[in-house]
DNA sequence: CGAGTTTTATGACAAGTTGTCTTAGTTGTC
DNA sequence: GACAACTAAGACAACTTGTCATAAAACTCG
């Protein structure tokens, strides 16, 4: 029975676009399940994440949020306190960080590292109330304050 | 040679967030680098995108270039005209869509669905110049005017 | 027409990712 | 010291993704 042929793959994955960053260093979607669980609480053990996320904990779930607990610690996004026992984690990054970072990670892919089309987008297409364009124009007014610290005679 | 267990897998993936809609409906690094080739051409075949994407074209190249008009294809992201020989591929999805998509499902998964959050982190986070909350603010005039389209007696 | 080239169609594959699970070792409690 | 809970580490199925091989189809041109 002779074998067809002995195909030798070379070269394999992305020369189509630029060497990309380390890989994947995004939280993924269960991932992010737990780290919902942190920011809500501040502080969890892994048995009180898991008795948040599924609704009845066999071993194997357990075991499922230690390894995303372990994966979220080598991406540097919890920390684990190990002084205590059971261990306690705390969410290392932030909801907010997390959202700049997937932007600044879009804008660089779709628009060449610049964030001003996200924002120009957003503006346009998300249906603002008048109510939410008073409060954004606020803001505005805010960052004019902030980069134009004080201009000369400052009067209220 | 006894082996160790016959373990029986059950249930993989995906139980720790809700059923997630149809798998991978996005757009990949590699199909974006096609797609950046159709809106900067309009329309073009399959030889043309390659030629543009990689330095010397060999059949392989050539070949990965439709497999990825294909997935493409069957992401209803780009159009073929078969009437044509070479056929030509034209994008159905423009960068904006995409831009747009990509901002929802972000909003989905980290801001419950709301844009909002996005809009203001944005706002916050990236340094605006002056002329770029000029602009802005314009923006939003804009909006206010088709919003608010006669106020009554629209004296000037 | 028919040989030769280009194009299309299709399937396969290596690597990597992701959520899950098993197993064994460790630590604590009663 | 036994029993339970916890930690550590590895393995695995399913899937994704960029790449490649191959054969069939379409076209070109002497």
């Amino acid at each position: 029975m002779s074998d067809k042929v002995s195909v030798s793959y070379v070269n394999f994955q992305a020369t189509i676009y630029e060497a990309m960053a380390p890989s994947q260093s995004d939280v993924t979607e269960a991932e992010l399940a737990v780290l919902e669980i942190l920011w809500e609480r501040g502080i969890a053990t892994v048995r009180q994440i898991a008795e948040a996320i599924y609704p009845q904990i066999t071993s194997s779930e357990h075991a499922t949020v230690q390894k995303l607990l372990d994966r979220l610690k080598a991406k540097n996004c919890v920390d684990r306190d190990r002084s205590v026992w059971p261990h306690q984690f705390t969410a290392l990054v932030q909801r907010e960080q997390l959202i700049g970072r997937r932007l600044e990670g879009m804008a660089e892919r779709l628009c060449g590292g610049s964030l001003q089309p996200l924002l120009t987008h957003l503006v346009r297409n998300t249906k603002l109330s008048s109510q939410e364009r008073r409060s954004l124009r606020a803001l505005l007014d805010e960052l004019d304050q902030e980069q134009t610290p004080t201009r000369r005679s400052k009067r209220a």
